[in-house]
DNA sequence: TGTGATATAGACCATTTGGTCTATTAAATA
DNA sequence: TATTTAATAGACCAAATGGTCTATATCACA
């Protein structure tokens, strides 16, 4: 009996164009290095592939109806099986591109590419890497770099000198802090070891140099100013 | 008087070893298409050369002692001057890397690259486009998806069946909404057309199916758990 | 030495908040 | 049709919150 001395690599296609999935699978049956455990036309039935054959790669097929492809690969990585999503799509739309790659694809490739180079990103992936075409990876920095733009600007204010929060002692930081927690006045005393009057008076003194009227509105500020910064941040 | 049909492309350095700057200025100027305007050996020196020279395109070295390469990206963005920059590092530093293009330089190279790809890198970077060498693009990825991560299952949760928000009615909904601005039972009544008591029944029905005891942890719930995900989310 | 900032705390009071119970109406659904 | 859910609202009460004013002790710094 003969023994494959190279173990193929199993691999899962999902994508709603059969006509595309069959092509995929005789291509990369042609290949010879490629073992295509499954193929399902919705995320459901390749979920439940997924779990059957245990694939090393899925092809996931992005613009697919009903549930889209982002959610199939947030499913599949909540079965953590260690399966490396190559995410397919027929168009470069650069937030579908951030989302994917945000969500833990391994990789984008475009349906109009060649052959050969879904054969390369294939074996990227499968070898542990990212792979992002070149203009692809360029959409991605686009689309990074300006949806970070506000959260940049933010953060910016939240080093500012207008920055209300800096005009805070250390000591009304603190009871802030456990404002946000949603302690009451009590709480706040018994954890600081002051009394409830003192509490009152921080918390007085923290309102007039936020300029707001109650603690709502303190935490919000506080959250929205770089407040908690370790635990909590503002995104895009 | 001779003109020069092709005009000269203004670069900037910046690097606080001198040997290391000396050489890409030698570097730059045996290439012919670049005119380096100015050199600093500190951040502070270089906005001051980046305000009177107005550069194409810097090359800012990001392991400088005192006020760090991060700080001088941000800087310089900040003029407004349209200027490139192109980050310069000894080490592949995967956070530094991350918080580089996330502030917005347009490409990150490293010291030990050869000259012709640094050269390809400032080209490209001039050209408008993002330059990372493959090495370091998955550098980046792993360090951008490893950060987004907490998110990501953070986000799952928000989707989740066990998100106590999922059991709010829509009037409730609106009511919270309005709680996450600080508003008081009688503001909330006026907004929505009702009596105060009717948005003191809502708020005890959200208290008791969100289990918590005060508005601010309602809110803090809220926030947490992906209400308010359009103007509000919780990163990394 | 004295001035200012910080942390502490009491008194007093009005307002807001939160808890509980009951009740009516309309709409949806079994 | 009967039942459930959602939205509305009143009454009553205890607890928490917020506002204002006053006062003391420390510490740093001019």
């Amino acid at each position: 009996m003969r023994r494959e001395f190279k173990k193929k690599s199993r691999v899962l296609l999902i994508d709603d164009n059969y006509e595309h999935l069959a092509g995929i699978r005789e291509l990369l049956n042609l290949e010879g290095t490629f073992d295509v455990v499954g193929i399902a036309t919705n995320i459901t039935m390749g979920i439940n592939l997924v779990k059957k054959y245990q694939p090393d790669v899925v092809l996931l097929d992005m613009n697919m109806p009903e549930r889209d492809g982002l959610q199939g690969i947030i499913e599949i990585n909540k079965l953590e099986l260690g399966t490396k999503i190559l995410a397919l799509s027929g168009y470069d739309d650069a937030d579908l591109i951030f989302r994917a790659m945000k969500i833990g694809a391994k990789g984008y490739v475009l349906k109009t590419m060649a052959s050969a180079q879904l054969i390369y990103a294939i074996e990227e992936v499968l070898n542990g890497k990212i792979y992002l075409p070149n203009a692809l990876t360029s959409r991605f920095f686009e689309y990074f770099q300006k949806s970070f733009q506000e959260e940049n600007s933010r953060q910016e204010n939240a080093r500012d000198e207008e920055n209300l929060l800096n005009e805070l002692t250390q000591r009304e930081e603190e009871v802030l802090e456990l404002l946000t927690q949603g302690i009451t006045y009590k709480g706040v005393a018994n954890k600081l070891f002051i009394s409830e009057t003192t509490v009152k008076t921080h918390v007085n003194n923290i309102f007039q140099k936020l300029q707001v009227n109650d603690r709502t509105q303190a935490v919000l500020y506080a959250i929205n100013n770089g407040f908690l910064t370790k635990r909590i941040k503002i995104a895009v």
